[in-house]
DNA sequence: GGCGCAAGTGTGAGCGCTCACACATCGCCG
DNA sequence: CGGCGATGTGTGAGCGCTCACACTTGCGCC
């Protein structure tokens, strides 16, 4: 640390501000500001004498001066669903990794519940707090359209884990991925696949679901109702316990590994064995996954990576407004273990 | 929304300043200024005039204008152990949630690795940001000595998920709550238990160890070497093989609850029961350590909860310098369930 | 050797707001 | 009925910085 300021300071705050470390150097605050924004036409000596100047005074430039007179921020704004869910999570740490290596820093909002009306309050509140842009993660779906219909402002990303942005971006298809499971289990001879969905405020609970429909459809397999669950692993195991009572069933999709977790606990409780008699495939591959018992068939997505990259399209089009964005489109990878295996009619097989 | 300034605005950025709506009102900028402050000293009708000409131009005072002028940013900054991990993603949720309660703006600096280096620089750069308070979540050890070495500048709040804060603080204590564990497995007639440590680099880590190297001492059981995990279900996988290779183990304390989930795995695979042969207890109680196989008995802790209080403790010493933060001191809770059993030397016992 | 040009440096103004005042206006008392 | 306090309102200055320009120098050139 330096010797902070034992020289006068002129800072109203306390601190010393330009001119002090101008005066002490023999320059005018102007050479400051350019050494301190690493501009060009400043004789080394003189950059150097400066610095040490700065140095000598602890001076630290002031953010906030500095964004009111360049309109710059150099903030992004983040509005996420505020959940201990894996999937959210995990997208908010690539975001917000990503934003700070770009050099920018973060204003996070943290909502504990993603609807229309508190989505557009944190929109509003981070444009007068002069965010450059906006990631939003994980908004129900009419906050979702709700956003997308905003009069255009500061650029916005929305991620909604199963579609889409605001004017093109990233796409992380469930819908295309929940079809792969279901023909991985179909595949396996199962006669059909039951749907453990996730709720359908969500665009990701959807996707998924269209996506185990259309590939039952596509196969010309029963569409039986799917049942309906909240991500967690107490709804996995109520609708478990549904399902274990049922002996035609022998092969489930839950929309998240949460519920596969309640799933699995359901039905070894029936005696009904994974994946002698029932076989079930996840969502979203928690690290935890593997080391279930048994270890966990299935998808997984690269959200760090989804976030990195909505932030890129993002910064990009903060820094060149010109610039179009490029949908992405990013399909979850199919992870076989062990809760999956052929389908046995009324047998028992490890 | 408003119309949204069809009249002619004066900021440079486009949108209009407070002279626009004065000069709509009728009134100088300092009247605008009271009533968006709601300051007294303002005729009733004068304020309706202004308010009206404040919609009918969409204005919105600029924060970062009102930042400089005022020297309060009302911006506080959260630096967090970026990780998957329940316990520090879920601390992190209830301190941004209460901070923005409070009604405060939250700067977020999500770390990949939260050691003595990133914690100064992190802090440096949320203090020339401006931030009015700075909370820590899950340092590793030595960066939280290093921010408590710090000279007193903004208030600050450390939060280690095991012991205490700056100038005293939230103490969960994972020492108490491991005696607790470990108590409760020699009290069910176990000889001694083993202990799966998390990284001892974080506080929380050494204090479960501490804790139930205590307990283990206090009743004069034996004390065997602990066996070391990163937090992980994969870690707890690897030392569960190495654990269910000794017949002599009959019961093991994870210091979290995924590395506790590896340890079932390997357990099973083994062909060990749980709690037949070996009990397993874990830390944290993630949501879903009910539904594992079998369900888990585990420790828990209000971490949102634990958030929120320190909030509160930070804020008081914003905006009152002057009073003394009251230590709060929180124990886990011991949730019994399902993986806990009876000691039965050499026997299966369901 | 006076000119142009680059490199280096300084000056004025202003970002949009809040602070500390000074100034009006009114009612009401002695 | 002059003066006092309360109430409402306006003025000046300045927060700490960046912008756009104006100004110096030194150097090479015809």
């Amino acid at each position: 640390m330096t010797e902070n300021g034992s020289r006068r300071a002129t800072g109203r705050y306390g601190a010393p501000v330009m001119v002090d470390v101008a005066a002490l150097a023999g320059v005018s605050y102007q050479t400051v500001s350019r050494v301190i924004n690493d501009q060009p036409g400043v004789r080394a000596t003189t950059r150097e004498r400066v610095l040490a100047a700065m140095r000598e005074l602890g001076y630290r430039p002031s953010t906030v001066a500095r964004s009111l007179a360049s309109g710059r921020t150099r903030t992004i704004g983040v509005v996420a669903i505020g959940s201990a869910l894996y999937g959210p999570a995990t997208t908010l740490r690539g975001v917000e990794t990503a934003i700070r290596d770009a050099g920018y820093s973060v204003s996070t909002e943290s909502l504990s519940r993603f609807d229309r009306t508190s989505a557009l309050t944190s929109v509003e509140r981070m444009t007068t707090a002069g965010v450059e842009g906006i990631v939003a993660i994980d908004p129900e779906v009419d906050a979702a359209a709700a956003l997308r219909a905003l009069p255009p402002g500061v650029p916005m990303m929305v991620l909604c884990g199963g579609l889409d942005a605001v004017a093109a971006g990233i796409e992380i298809d469930g819908n295309e991925g929940s079809q792969g499971a279901v023909r991985h289990l179909l595949d396996l001879g199962h006669p059909t696949v039951r749907h453990l969905a996730g709720p359908l405020r969500w665009e990701a609970a959807r996707s998924r679901m269209e996506g185990w429909r259309t590939a039952l459809e596509a196969a010309g397999a029963p569409v039986d109702e799917p049942l309906q669950g909240d991500w967690s692993a107490r709804s996995g195991y109520a609708a478990g316990r549904v399902l274990a009572a049922d002996p035609d069933v022998s092969a489930v999709f839950a929309a998240n590994d949460q519920m596969a977790i309640g799933l699995l606990l359901a039905l070894h409780e029936a005696g009904r064995a994974v994946p002698g008699d029932v076989s079930v495939i996840g969502f979203d591959d928690i690290p935890e996954a593997a080391y279930l018992i048994p270890p966990l068939t299935t998808l997984r997505q690269d959200l760090v990576d989804e976030g990195r990259r909505a932030v890129a399209m993002l910064l990009s089009q903060v820094e060149h407004p010109t610039t179009e964005p490029v949908p992405v489109r990013m399909v979850p990878d199919l992870i076989v273990r062990a809760s999956t295996g052929r389908y046995t009619p009324g047998g028992i097989r490890k």
